[in-house]
DNA sequence: CGCCAGGACGCCC
DNA sequence: GGGCGTCATGGC
Protein backbone atom coordinates (compact mmCIF):
# COMPACT_ATOMS: atom_id res chain seq x y z
CA UNK A 1 0.00 0.00 0.00
CA UNK A 2 1.16 3.60 -1.14
CA UNK A 3 -0.78 6.44 0.14
CA UNK A 4 -0.37 10.36 -0.85
CA UNK A 5 -2.22 13.25 0.78
CA UNK A 6 -4.12 15.49 -1.95
CA UNK A 7 -5.93 18.47 -0.19
CA UNK A 8 -8.36 16.97 2.38
CA UNK A 9 -8.09 13.46 0.79
CA UNK A 10 -5.73 10.72 1.05
CA UNK A 11 -5.08 8.91 -2.61
CA UNK A 12 -4.55 5.06 -1.51
CA UNK A 13 -2.85 2.43 -4.10
CA UNK A 14 -3.45 -1.24 -2.72
CA UNK A 15 -4.21 -3.97 -5.39
CA UNK A 16 -5.29 -6.60 -2.94
CA UNK A 17 -8.77 -4.29 -1.96
CA UNK A 18 -12.16 -3.92 -3.43
CA UNK A 19 -14.22 -2.43 -2.07
CA UNK A 20 -17.71 -4.34 -3.44
CA UNK A 21 -16.00 -7.65 -2.46
CA UNK A 22 -14.41 -6.25 1.16
CA UNK A 23 -17.06 -3.74 3.01
CA UNK A 24 -20.28 -5.68 1.52
CA UNK A 25 -19.18 -9.64 1.97
CA UNK A 26 -20.82 -10.02 5.18
CA UNK A 27 -18.04 -9.48 7.78
CA UNK A 28 -19.48 -5.66 8.35
CA UNK A 29 -22.62 -4.51 8.24
CA UNK A 30 -22.93 -0.62 8.44
CA UNK A 31 -21.41 0.10 5.45
CA UNK A 32 -23.17 1.40 2.43
CA UNK A 33 -22.64 2.02 -0.82
CA UNK A 34 -23.48 5.66 -2.35
CA UNK A 35 -24.01 7.10 -5.72
CA UNK A 36 -21.00 9.06 -7.15
CA UNK A 37 -19.26 9.33 -9.99
CA UNK A 38 -16.16 6.67 -9.29
CA UNK A 39 -16.69 3.06 -9.53
CA UNK A 40 -18.33 2.58 -6.42
CA UNK A 41 -18.48 4.95 -3.20
CA UNK A 42 -19.14 3.43 0.79
CA UNK A 43 -20.02 5.47 3.85
CA UNK A 44 -19.58 3.95 7.10
CA UNK A 45 -17.97 3.70 10.40
CA UNK A 46 -15.10 2.10 12.31
CA UNK A 47 -16.85 2.33 16.36
CA UNK A 48 -18.19 5.80 15.99
CA UNK A 49 -15.41 7.02 13.46
CA UNK A 50 -17.30 8.07 9.88
CA UNK A 51 -15.94 7.71 6.53
CA UNK A 52 -16.72 7.96 3.18
CA UNK A 53 -14.46 5.92 0.58
CA UNK A 54 -14.29 5.38 -2.69
CA UNK A 55 -12.60 3.14 -5.50
CA UNK A 56 -11.60 5.53 -8.59
CA UNK A 57 -10.44 2.56 -10.61
CA UNK A 58 -8.90 -1.29 -9.65
CA UNK A 59 -7.06 -0.28 -6.41
CA UNK A 60 -7.02 3.26 -6.49
CA UNK A 61 -8.31 4.35 -3.87
CA UNK A 62 -9.44 8.02 -2.12
CA UNK A 63 -10.32 8.13 1.79
CA UNK A 64 -12.17 11.06 1.98
CA UNK A 65 -12.07 14.33 4.23
CA UNK A 66 -8.92 12.50 5.96
CA UNK A 67 -6.24 13.79 7.70
CA UNK A 68 -2.95 11.70 7.18
CA UNK A 69 -2.75 10.53 11.27
CA UNK A 70 -6.41 9.63 11.19
CA UNK A 71 -5.74 7.51 8.51
CA UNK A 72 -2.07 5.99 9.65
CA UNK A 73 -4.15 5.85 13.05
CA UNK A 74 -7.19 4.31 12.30
CA UNK A 75 -8.18 3.32 8.61
CA UNK A 76 -4.92 1.77 7.88
CA UNK A 77 -5.15 -0.48 10.44
CA UNK A 78 -8.83 -1.19 10.01
CA UNK A 79 -8.52 -2.14 6.56
CA UNK A 80 -5.40 -4.25 7.72
CA UNK A 81 -3.06 -2.48 4.52
CA UNK A 82 0.33 -3.91 7.16
CA UNK A 83 -0.89 -7.35 5.94
CA UNK A 84 0.25 -8.55 2.61
CA UNK A 85 -2.87 -10.15 1.11
CA UNK A 86 -0.77 -11.26 -2.31
CA UNK A 87 1.33 -13.50 -0.17
CA UNK A 88 -1.24 -14.85 1.70
CA UNK A 89 -3.52 -15.35 -1.75
CA UNK A 90 -0.30 -17.27 -2.69
CA UNK A 91 -0.11 -19.96 0.27
CA UNK A 92 -3.50 -20.50 -0.88
CA UNK A 93 -3.42 -20.82 -4.45
CA UNK A 94 -1.82 -24.25 -3.75
CA UNK A 95 -5.27 -25.39 -2.89
CA UNK A 96 -7.43 -25.99 -5.95
CA UNK A 97 -11.20 -24.84 -4.82
CA UNK A 98 -9.30 -21.65 -2.46
CA UNK A 99 -7.16 -21.02 -5.99
CA UNK A 100 -10.79 -20.34 -7.21
CA UNK A 101 -12.13 -18.76 -4.85
CA UNK A 102 -9.24 -16.21 -4.19
CA UNK A 103 -9.34 -15.90 -8.07
CA UNK A 104 -12.64 -15.14 -8.23
CA UNK A 105 -12.78 -11.91 -5.46
CA UNK A 106 -8.78 -11.48 -4.69
CA UNK A 107 -10.06 -8.07 -3.33
CA UNK A 108 -11.03 -9.38 -0.02
CA UNK A 109 -9.56 -8.24 3.07
CA UNK A 110 -10.21 -9.22 7.00
CA UNK A 111 -11.40 -5.51 8.29
CA UNK A 112 -9.64 -5.37 11.83
CA UNK A 113 -13.63 -4.33 13.37
CA UNK A 114 -14.51 -3.36 17.09
CA UNK A 115 -15.12 -6.33 19.32
CA UNK A 116 -18.09 -4.73 20.83
CA UNK A 117 -19.79 -3.86 17.93
CA UNK A 118 -18.67 -7.40 16.44
CA UNK A 119 -20.13 -8.98 19.57
CA UNK A 120 -23.53 -7.84 18.81
CA UNK A 121 -23.63 -7.67 15.52
CA UNK A 122 -22.71 -11.56 15.32
CA UNK A 123 -25.74 -12.81 17.81
CA UNK A 124 -28.27 -10.44 15.55
CA UNK A 125 -26.72 -12.40 12.66
CA UNK A 126 -27.91 -15.86 13.83
CA UNK A 127 -30.64 -17.72 11.60
CA UNK A 128 -30.94 -14.44 9.96
CA UNK A 129 -30.08 -12.97 6.32
CA UNK A 130 -28.08 -9.79 5.36
CA UNK A 131 -30.35 -7.37 4.85
CA UNK A 132 -32.24 -7.91 7.44
CA UNK A 133 -29.39 -7.86 9.22
CA UNK A 134 -28.13 -4.83 8.28
CA UNK A 135 -31.91 -3.43 9.29
CA UNK A 136 -31.61 -4.45 12.37
CA UNK A 137 -28.62 -2.64 13.10
CA UNK A 138 -29.90 0.61 11.38
CA UNK A 139 -32.47 0.53 13.72
CA UNK A 140 -29.59 0.06 16.79
CA UNK A 141 -27.64 2.86 15.70
CA UNK A 142 -30.71 5.36 14.64
CA UNK A 143 -32.13 5.32 17.94
CA UNK A 144 -28.24 6.19 19.50
CA UNK A 145 -27.93 9.46 16.94
CA UNK A 146 -26.26 7.26 14.34
CA UNK A 147 -23.49 5.74 16.60
CA UNK A 148 -23.15 2.30 17.76
CA UNK A 149 -24.41 2.03 21.37
CA UNK A 150 -21.91 0.99 23.85
CA UNK A 151 -22.22 -1.63 26.49
CA UNK A 152 -23.41 0.64 28.87
CA UNK A 153 -26.13 2.06 27.32
CA UNK A 154 -27.52 -1.19 25.86
CA UNK A 155 -27.12 -2.68 29.03
CA UNK A 156 -30.08 0.04 30.23
CA UNK A 157 -32.36 -1.71 27.75
CA UNK A 158 -34.95 -5.06 28.55
CA UNK A 159 -36.00 -7.44 25.67
CA UNK A 160 -38.97 -4.86 25.67
CA UNK A 161 -37.66 -1.67 25.25
CA UNK A 162 -35.59 -3.23 22.45
CA UNK A 163 -39.49 -4.16 20.43
CA UNK A 164 -38.34 -1.49 18.19
CA UNK A 165 -35.63 -3.40 16.63
CA UNK A 166 -38.24 -6.74 15.40
CA UNK A 167 -35.14 -8.56 16.24
CA UNK A 168 -37.25 -11.31 17.33
CA UNK A 169 -36.14 -13.76 20.29
CA UNK A 170 -32.63 -12.38 19.65
CA UNK A 171 -33.87 -9.29 21.96
CA UNK A 172 -32.98 -11.28 24.69
CA UNK A 173 -29.36 -12.30 23.88
CA UNK A 174 -28.37 -8.56 23.33
CA UNK A 175 -29.42 -7.77 26.81
CA UNK A 176 -27.09 -10.35 28.06
CA UNK A 177 -24.38 -9.67 26.49
CA UNK A 178 -24.32 -5.99 27.40
CA UNK A 179 -25.22 -7.02 30.77
CA UNK A 180 -22.07 -8.72 30.74
CA UNK A 181 -19.63 -6.93 29.32
CA UNK A 182 -20.99 -3.59 31.32
CA UNK A 183 -20.49 -5.30 34.09
CA UNK A 184 -16.91 -6.68 33.52
CA UNK A 185 -17.94 -10.07 33.69
CA UNK A 186 -17.28 -10.55 30.24
CA UNK A 187 -14.08 -8.72 29.12
CA UNK A 188 -13.67 -8.60 25.88
CA UNK A 189 -9.75 -7.00 25.70
CA UNK A 190 -8.88 -10.19 27.94
CA UNK A 191 -10.78 -12.43 25.37
CA UNK A 192 -9.01 -11.03 22.41
CA UNK A 193 -5.80 -12.05 24.01
CA UNK A 194 -6.69 -15.38 25.48
CA UNK A 195 -5.36 -18.59 24.30
CA UNK A 196 -8.07 -19.55 21.73
CA UNK A 197 -9.91 -22.12 22.91
CA UNK A 198 -10.22 -20.12 26.99
CA UNK A 199 -11.51 -17.28 24.28
CA UNK A 200 -14.02 -19.61 22.83
CA UNK A 201 -15.23 -21.08 26.37
CA UNK A 202 -15.77 -17.24 27.37
CA UNK A 203 -17.49 -16.20 24.46
CA UNK A 204 -19.64 -19.01 24.38
CA UNK A 205 -20.95 -17.96 28.56
CA UNK A 206 -22.74 -15.04 26.56
CA UNK A 207 -26.40 -16.29 25.96
CA UNK A 208 -27.32 -16.76 22.44
CA UNK A 209 -23.12 -16.84 21.52
CA UNK A 210 -22.30 -20.50 20.48
CA UNK A 211 -19.86 -22.03 17.96
CA UNK A 212 -20.29 -19.86 14.92
CA UNK A 213 -20.69 -16.49 16.67
CA UNK A 214 -18.10 -17.02 18.89
CA UNK A 215 -15.92 -18.09 15.78
CA UNK A 216 -16.98 -14.78 14.68
CA UNK A 217 -16.27 -12.58 17.44
CA UNK A 218 -12.87 -14.05 17.17
CA UNK A 219 -11.92 -13.71 13.32
CA UNK A 220 -14.02 -10.19 12.83
CA UNK A 221 -13.93 -8.28 16.39
CA UNK A 222 -9.91 -9.52 17.25
CA UNK A 223 -8.54 -10.45 14.32
CA UNK A 224 -7.64 -13.88 15.65
CA UNK A 225 -7.11 -15.08 11.76
CA UNK A 226 -7.29 -19.19 12.65
CA UNK A 227 -10.75 -18.83 13.66
CA UNK A 228 -13.05 -20.65 11.41
CA UNK A 229 -16.69 -20.08 11.42
CA UNK A 230 -19.02 -22.54 9.96
CA UNK A 231 -22.47 -21.27 8.58
CA UNK A 232 -24.54 -22.91 6.04
CA UNK A 233 -22.55 -22.05 3.08
CA UNK A 234 -19.44 -22.83 4.98
CA UNK A 235 -21.10 -26.18 5.96
CA UNK A 236 -21.73 -26.59 1.74
CA UNK A 237 -18.00 -25.85 1.13
CA UNK A 238 -16.66 -28.21 3.57
CA UNK A 239 -18.91 -31.16 2.33
CA UNK A 240 -18.39 -30.60 -1.37
CA UNK A 241 -14.65 -29.38 -1.52
CA UNK A 242 -12.86 -31.00 1.22
CA UNK A 243 -14.42 -34.40 2.66
CA UNK A 244 -11.27 -35.21 4.03
CA UNK A 245 -11.48 -31.88 6.34
CA UNK A 246 -9.67 -28.39 5.58
CA UNK A 247 -6.08 -28.24 4.61
CA UNK A 248 -3.26 -28.32 6.99
CA UNK A 249 -1.31 -25.89 5.38
CA UNK A 250 -4.05 -22.52 5.72
CA UNK A 251 -4.97 -23.38 9.00
CA UNK A 252 -2.82 -20.27 10.27
CA UNK A 253 -4.94 -18.30 8.19
CA UNK A 254 -8.05 -20.41 7.71
CA UNK A 255 -10.66 -17.86 9.00
CA UNK A 256 -9.47 -15.55 5.68
CA UNK A 257 -9.45 -18.57 3.46
CA UNK A 258 -13.12 -18.62 5.08
CA UNK A 259 -13.74 -14.97 3.46
CA UNK A 260 -12.51 -15.78 0.16
CA UNK A 261 -14.74 -19.13 0.16
CA UNK A 262 -17.28 -17.31 1.78
CA UNK A 263 -18.39 -15.03 -0.90
CA UNK A 264 -17.11 -17.65 -3.49
CA UNK A 265 -19.42 -19.89 -2.89
CA UNK A 266 -22.32 -17.36 -2.16
CA UNK A 267 -21.99 -16.31 -5.48
CA UNK A 268 -21.19 -19.22 -7.70
CA UNK A 269 -24.43 -19.67 -9.59
CA UNK A 270 -24.72 -22.80 -10.06
C1' DC B 1 -47.54 -18.74 -0.52
C1' DG B 2 -43.38 -21.67 1.41
C1' DC B 3 -38.58 -21.93 2.09
C1' DC B 4 -34.69 -19.99 3.94
C1' DA B 5 -31.37 -17.13 6.61
C1' DG B 6 -23.27 -15.90 8.44
C1' DG B 7 -27.69 -20.50 14.88
C1' DA B 8 -28.48 -21.38 19.68
C1' DC B 9 -31.21 -23.37 23.24
C1' DG B 10 -33.75 -26.86 25.70
C1' DC B 11 -35.16 -31.18 25.91
C1' DC B 12 -35.00 -35.92 24.83
C1' DC B 13 -32.76 -40.19 24.44
C1' DG C 1 -22.76 -36.83 23.26
C1' DG C 2 -25.94 -36.39 19.06
C1' DG C 3 -30.72 -35.40 17.11
C1' DC C 4 -34.69 -32.48 16.77
C1' DG C 5 -38.33 -28.94 17.57
C1' DT C 6 -38.56 -24.22 18.62
C1' DC C 7 -37.55 -19.54 18.52
C1' DA C 8 -39.30 -13.99 15.50
C1' DT C 9 -38.97 -11.77 11.46
C1' DG C 10 -38.96 -10.82 6.87
C1' DG C 11 -36.12 -11.47 2.22
C1' DC C 12 -36.87 -13.76 -1.84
Amino acid sequence: MDMTVKGSDILVHEPDLDLDETLDCGQAFRWRKIASDYDCTYTGSFVNDKLTVSQVKKGEFIFHNTTEADFLGKWCDYFDFATDYSELKRCFSEDETLSKACAFAGGIRLLRQDSWECLISFIISQNNNIPRIKGIIDRLCDNCGGDFPTPEQLAQETPDSLAYLRSGFRAKYLCDAASRVNSGETDLSAIAAAPIDEARAALKAIKGVGPKVAECVLLFGMHRVEAFPVDVWIKRVLAEYYPDGFPEFARDNAGIAQQYLFHYIRNLKE
